[in-house]
DNA sequence: CTAATACCAAGTAAATTACTAGGGATTACC
DNA sequence: GGTAATCCCTAGTAATTTACTTGGTATTAG
């Protein structure tokens, strides 16, 4: 019941991102760099935000990432559900469509429990925004300025 | 983010545990049999739900496990937690001890989040005892005789 | 034209999971 | 006291998943 490095590596990224573009779009090296993550690995995850228009990038030299939207409208949950696939802590209780029958084609007797543990997970990272995470930045980072975060 | 089947085989089977054995205990093999699962890979789960004192057994012919309390005593977080190891969705903040140093010896960022999450899943888990799973139970099979199900 | 960047697909080593195998220990029953 | 049913224990192993790396192509500013 582990996250997986691209939940992890994913919101530190994103995060990162989020910091640091507030003047334009930002490369994936810099973010690799800052957080001391693998640079080929973080264009996977970020082909998954993308995919999940939660950034928005651009080509060429000077080119970069930035995000697709204020801070305040992006959640928590919509980064860890594009990065995971799914948080539910099942297959038979994930969003995403194909949960073929829980068990021995009549319905699981503990299928109730993982659905509250699904609604739990996302109630919670629903409820954080990406702001959130920005202004608790700041509070616990005050002696620094923003450029050098 | 998924559960192991340690966890989904695990509470399953301790659900059929305690549906079955009002009259004493009962064999691994009738739980294997009756939930479709390897007895041998039980055999794993209930030395974990023994360790935490969760069952109690009996060896020799006529043996078997029961519940080392009443069903409202013991929470499907106990459960989950003794199969699992912990639910936290990351290692550093996992309660058992040992989360060395987050990342590069600073706070991490996103930890905040994670702490959440947990909490959140704990709040779910925690909540939920073994009695009302059988109460759920025999709700949706208000039909099937209990020495049936 | 060149170089910096995003983008893409496939391969791979390491780790983890989900078991199985092969016993031993205990004890009710005859 | 022998037998067989049961719990108990350790170690092995095949399959799967994870966490990347490799080796490119596409786009575009300068």
């Amino acid at each position: 019941m582990k996250l997986s490095t691209k939940g992890r590596y994913g919101l530190k990224a994103i995060l990162d991102l989020a910091l640091h573009s507030a003047d334009g779009q930002i490369t994936l090296n810099s973010i690799a760099e800052r957080q001391g993550l693998s640079e080929s690995y973080l264009e996977q995850l970020f082909a998954a935000l993308k995919k999940a228009e939660l950034i928005k990038s651009i080509r060429g030299p000077q080119g970069g990432y930035m995000l697709a939207d204020d801070p305040e409208n992006i959640s928590v949950g919509d980064i860890l559900r594009a990065l995971e696939g799914s948080m539910a802590p099942t297959d038979c209780v994930a969003e995403n469509g194909h949960h073929d029958l829980c068990d021995s084609s009549d319905r699981c007797i503990t299928r109730g429990v993982w659905e509250k543990i699904r609604d739990g997970i996302n109630n919670v990272i629903d409820n954080i925004s990406l702001q959130e995470l920005i202004d608790d930045y700041y509070r616990n980072n005050k002696k620094r300025a923003p450029d050098n975060a």
